[in-house]
This record gives structure tokens, sequence and C-alpha cells, in this order.
DNA sequence: TCTTTGTTTGACAAAATCGTCAAACACACT
DNA sequence: AGTGTGTTTGACGATTTTGTCAAACAAAGA
């Protein structure tokens, strides 16, 4: 018989990324995912063998998402910083949605160790490298190394939402103080960004 | 008779800081941790009853470092510009030591909850947002919420030290190269924060 | 030297987490 | 309705991680 789609593999996965990438609880056990998803833990072994296996899958999904986000965005034909204000739009709510994403996935590398995949040159990164050359010798970005200019862009809006419970306490703002400042952050990155 | 003092206590705590906050091992176990100071797990136990108050103590010691260190840094008598250029020097080696230790709060935060420290309003802290609300009127820095401000500085600096095994990947660097841009990043922070 | 007390360790018990298996279940097809 | 196959679950055992205890050890004071 064919395979029946119950959706339960997917909801595992769905979960699993809830528990690790959105609420931030890096070491969550199956048995925490299992229950997120009102389910047994026994499916979770069922459809993934091994914890292992499904953190593995998790990560290597959501490596894949960022990538195909990120050059899916790098490819469209808009004005240079026309590009940069759509891609700050996209990753906020990227980032709102799933904050702890990299965190996550630096655990992981970091405890258990992380066999490199092939990474064949994006060209769509490639080009907005060029673009980003071509912007700073335009005058419209301060002059440096165009990689820098993207380390800069995914610093400003990523670390924020990161570490927004040790910003809340440093600087004893509530949550809707804070929501108000993120947002203001996306045009104020813009501001930074260009001269 | 008299507390002993055999370090071993200090040689605990510094090599699970070791581990979480360089190491970037955010689930690591008591075992990882004896295994690494050379010595019988038993001897977590004796110092720090339980692996949770362990856990708690690092956590509470990490953050009472980064506010007296940072108070410390504000408290400087230095013209601005030379104050937050300091301060981005101090950050840098602390961020080299330790550039998982934000990581690993934001993740016991959300994993266990947080029983917020009353944190009395820090004056060193208040000064300094008054002297960049200061430098926005003089025209020395871009209009923006002195808090953004440090956010940015934050930012900038930590966040590529946090996701560095997904930079060098994304952008195909070995370690010099990595290590460089780093380096060149400095100067650059500063050329991005002051108009 | 002997005793006392703090330190360290190995061995054991307890708890938590994970993986497997047989049985129950649900749906499609005849 | 009956059969077959994929799905789901509860129960069990294996492994990992954690906590405890008695005994060995080391250093300071009598």
């Amino acid at each position: 018989m064919a395979i029946r789609d119950t959706g339960t593999e997917q909801l595992i996965k769905d979960t699993a990324k809830r528990i690790f990438f959105a609420e931030g609880k890096l070491n969550a056990t199956t048995q925490d995912i299992a229950d997120a998803a009102g389910m047994s833990r026994t499916l979770v072994n069922y459809y993934f063998r091994s914890k292992d296996i499904l953190f593995e899958q998790v990560l290597k999904e959501g490596m894949e998402d960022m990538r195909v986000r990120l050059d899916k965005e790098l490819m469209t034909d808009l004005p240079f910083k026309k590009k940069v204000e759509k891609f700050i739009d996209i990753f906020y709510t990227e980032l709102t949605a799933y904050p702890y994403k990299e965190a996550f996935m630096i655990s992981e590398i970091n405890s258990h160790g992380w066999v490199t995949p092939p990474k064949e040159r994006s060209i769509p990164l490639q080009n907005f490298l060029k673009e980003i050359q071509t912007a700073i010798d335009d005058g419209l970005v301060k002059k440096m190394k165009p990689v820098n200019f993207i380390i800069n862009l995914f610093s400003l809006m990523a670390y924020p939402l990161l570490t927004r419970p040790l910003f809340k306490w440093v600087f004893d703002l509530n949550a809707p103080q804070y929501e108000k400042l993120l947002t203001e952050r996306k045009k104020m990155i813009v501001d930074l960004l260009f001269i």
C-alpha cells in the first residue's frame, strides 16, 4: 500500500522547530517534543529512527530554508537600496518567528561535530556582493569589505531578537516597549547602513 | 577547622565556563565538566549540591561579570568617541574568550524560567545614555534612541563571533581569513556608529 | 605522633532519557 | 464484511545522566 500522508512527520518537525527555533529550548528532549505535538514519543522513533537523526534533519532543513530564502530574495531585480529594505522586512518576519534558529544550529555544531556540506558557490550571493561593491564605489555606502556589509545587516537584525531577554533586563523594558524598539530599528538599520 | 582553599571550587566553575562560554557546548553534562577539569564527578556534587545549582551559579556570575565590566568601563572619564573605542577593544577581548556566553544565558533562561533579579538602575549606564544623547545633539551620531546605539554596538561586536561557524560556511572563509575580518571590524564599527 | 576535620574518590542507587517490540488501531481495497 | 498494510500506542528494557554514601586520603592543630 502507498504511504499514507497523515501529516504526522511534518507535525513532528514543525513542533521541533517551534520548540528549538521559537521557544529557544535548545536542549529539549524527544518527550518534550512529543508532548507538545500531542502524540506518543514512540511516533518520533517511528518516523525518525533516533533523536540524533531528527535533530540532524531539523538542522539541515533550517540551513536549507535560510539558503533558499536568502537566494530568492537576493535574485529580485530591485534597485540596491530597495532590495536591502525588502531584505530587512523579510528577515524581520523570519526572525520574529524563529529568533533562536541560528543559536540552535551553532549549539548543535559545537556539541556534535559538523560535516561541512560541499557548499557550491551561491551565484545570487556573489552578485549581491558585487552590487554592494558598486554601491560603495558610488558613495552610497561607507567603504568596507562587502562581506562586512552583509555581516552588519545580519547582526543588527538578529542579535536584538536573540538576546531579547537580556536587553529587556539591562534596559528595564517591558514587552510592548521592546516590541516598539524592534520595529523602529528596521528604519534605523537602513539609515545606519547607508551614508 | 577553617575551610581549606584548594582552588577546586573555582576550577569547577572555570571549567564549566570554558565549556559553556568558550566551546559553546550548551548541553554539556556534569561528567563532561568533571572530565575536562580532571577530577571525579562527585566533587561537583560536593561543592555544588546539584547540577542545577552549578548552572545557576555560573549563569549568575556570568551576568554579574558582564554588569561589572560594563559599569567599570562606562565610568571612565574619556571623551565620548574614545570611550566607545575603548569599549569596543575591551569587548572584543571579552568576546573572543567567551563568544557563547550570551547564548548560554539565553538558553538557560528559555529552558528553565527566570526570576528577574531586582536590577537596581545602573548609574553609569544612565550617564552613558545621556552622553549618547549629547553626541546625537552635537551631530556626532545619527539620530536614534540612545538605547539603540548601545544595541547596535553589542550586535555588531557579538553576533559575528557567535555565528562564526555559519558565516565561515556561508562566505567560504578559512580560520585566518575570518580572524582578519574580525579585527578589521573593530575600526569599521566605529566608522559606522559615528557620522 | 595522634586526632580531627575538610577533601577526594569509587561504588552504588535513583532518575531521566532513549530505543524497541508486540499489540491495538485506522484506513484502503476487494 | 473481511483482509492487508500502514499508523499509533503502551509497556518494557537499555543507556545515559545524576545524586548519595561510606571509605580513603591529606593537611592542620594538639
